[in-house]
DNA sequence: CGGTATCTCTGACTGAGTCAACTATCTATC
DNA sequence: GATAGATAGTTGACTCAGTCAGAGATACCG
């Protein structure tokens, strides 16, 4: 139940911000939401004190104050803003960019301490799941078609071809360890020797992870391309991935030649049908075979590549 | 750099408590600080005093005033612990459940509402980046050997095996595609055909995750077997993690009956060789070679599984 | 037994944050 | 252009979460 990891998260967090806080010397003269308003301010040196209201989320009244002691310590200058007299537009001076820094420096220093007991093997996987947590609630703004990018393929990510091959359709289909062969084999067989002009894999990036991957191949008949592997995680469905990787196997296969490009799915897969549909692909041939554990329909697809090429 | 990211995150995260916690009504009539108490004494039912003390690190005076409230509101009964008459033993009544049950229902309700705005799809990812944020960060309390464990290799680890061993070699040694292919062919010809009983693949898992692997197959010399593919992920060495590998292989190699387990490495993989040396493997040949885009020294090492078998 | 530390409680206090009232100004509408 | 309503900022008054110090009771240690 994730509301519960949410809270256990929460709970956790919460204690370890607060062991950071605790030493409150950390803020000293100025507290910590003072601070706050001091880090915003260092970050975004002119802003109206109801930006920082807003930003912040703190009362007017306490924040009017919180303004004045800063005034009075002479961090920072108030004046009203031009286009608004109402507003008053708080900038900060060159002393209030040193408490800035030296209060910073302070929280650096306490929050290397915390890291400190990370080993550095291990950094980079804080890093990153932070930056998921924080992308994952931060308003949750869905992923936009132009997050993603289609590269070729790194170390590691052949593997990652089989391993989420296998993991999904196992998962959303039962199929057993056999698929994780056959798709093991496949890339094998294209790692070790493929002419990089005629075949190619492509590698459906978000955010910096694969989220997909389609492969061509040449086929044994006479100028015909296979394209195989398709693959969109679950997570990342509907943002036409699956459309922009077989336009790119489509492409890349008229561009250099091939009169066709044909494949081979099961019937269960109904989403990808209807993108190999979408893209002018025919089924030519359909079979049962018993594969992976399970009795499947095998269906050959074609798509004439001579045809009426844009 | 790390430590502006932490900071980063703890801003965020400091707004995203803020905000679950914002309308306060969710205590009502309690405050944040009484309801961790009671979630506390929820969960843990007989508590002392001093324990809620420490969990909670509150103010012994502070505390004490919290549990006459809730006394007074009949929450909890006050005992002196037969232990220590000094302490009192906290129990939750049936009415202080029955609180803690509501005060964690809406918080679950004020969290759930948090959670509606990530897509069903991504929660396994947020859940997953919650736990290693904090697994990382709990006291930095570095993993111990009992908490890693081997299995049997599940769906999508064979593509984690290729996936690993590529990325890790690039990264350490600037291997190339070459690698990743030639590690395809292995797990690929490991799935398609294998004799469960001679030939076997080991997993090694921490905290939920693969963190290291060893292959164990039929060479083609008669009565012998091949140690492959051996390795441990960087964050995760010094556990003994590749010891407790090999010895898988070896026991299972010498309890199905081979009467030799041999192995091929590279020089350059100066961790692994003094682990083969530790489990009495010796070195029978040496060999360079030019492979994975690197001129490297291939080692042949024999272990004699008849020996001194305890 | 005496000295010291620990557990709990209460009184007294601090100060972070809230609320409400007020002024001044902007914006929208008739 | 007059009026109504919203918004920005300020100030006074207040609340109440959390801290600190001291006291009584008991444990632990020599």
């Amino acid at each position: 139940m994730t509301v519960q990891d949410i809270r256990a998260f929460n709970r956790f967090y919460t204690n370890v911000i607060g062991a950071l806080d605790y030493s409150r010397h950390l803020y000293a003269p100025y507290t910590l939401t003072e601070s706050r308003v001091l880090y915003e301010l260092a970050h975004s040196p002119r802003t109206d004190a109801a930006d920082l209201r807003a930003e912040l989320t703190l009362d007017a009244g306490y924040l009017s104050r919180i303004l004045n002691k800063f005034e009075q310590d002479g961090l920072i200058e108030r004046t009203p803003s031009r286009r608004d007299p109402r507003r008053r537009r708080v900038t900060l001076t060159a002393r209030g960019r040193e408490t800035a820094a030296l209060l910073a420096e302070r929280a650096d220093e306490s929050v290397g301490a915390l890291l400190a007991t990370v080993p550095p093997a291990e950094r980079p996987r804080l890093s990153e799941a932070m930056r998921t947590v924080r992308t994952l609630l931060s308003d949750g703004r869905p992923p936009r078609r132009e997050d993603v990018v289609l590269r070729e393929p790194g170390p590691g990510d052949l593997g990652w071809i089989v391993a989420r091959n296998a993991a999904l359709y196992a998962a959303e289909y039962g199929w057993n360890a056999d698929y994780e062969g056959l798709v093991a084999r496949i890339v094998a067989d294209f790692a070790e020797d493929h002419d990089p002009h005629l075949e190619r894999v492509w590698i459906a990036e978000l955010d910096g992870r694969p989220v997909g991957c389609v492969m061509c191949v040449r086929d044994d008949a006479p100028a015909t391309a296979r394209l195989r592997l398709l693959l969109v995680e679950p997570g990342t469905r509907g943002l036409g991935i699956g459309d922009r990787l077989v336009t790119a196997v489509i492409d890349f296969a008229r561009g250099v030649g091939y009169r066709d490009l044909v494949l081979w799915t099961n019937d269960v897969l109904a989403a990808a049908r209807r993108i190999y549909q979408r893209h002018g692909f025919v089924l030519v041939a359909e079979k049962p075979h018993r594969s992976f554990g399970k009795d499947l329909t095998g269906q050959d697809w074609r798509l004439d590549l001579t045809g009426t090429g844009e």
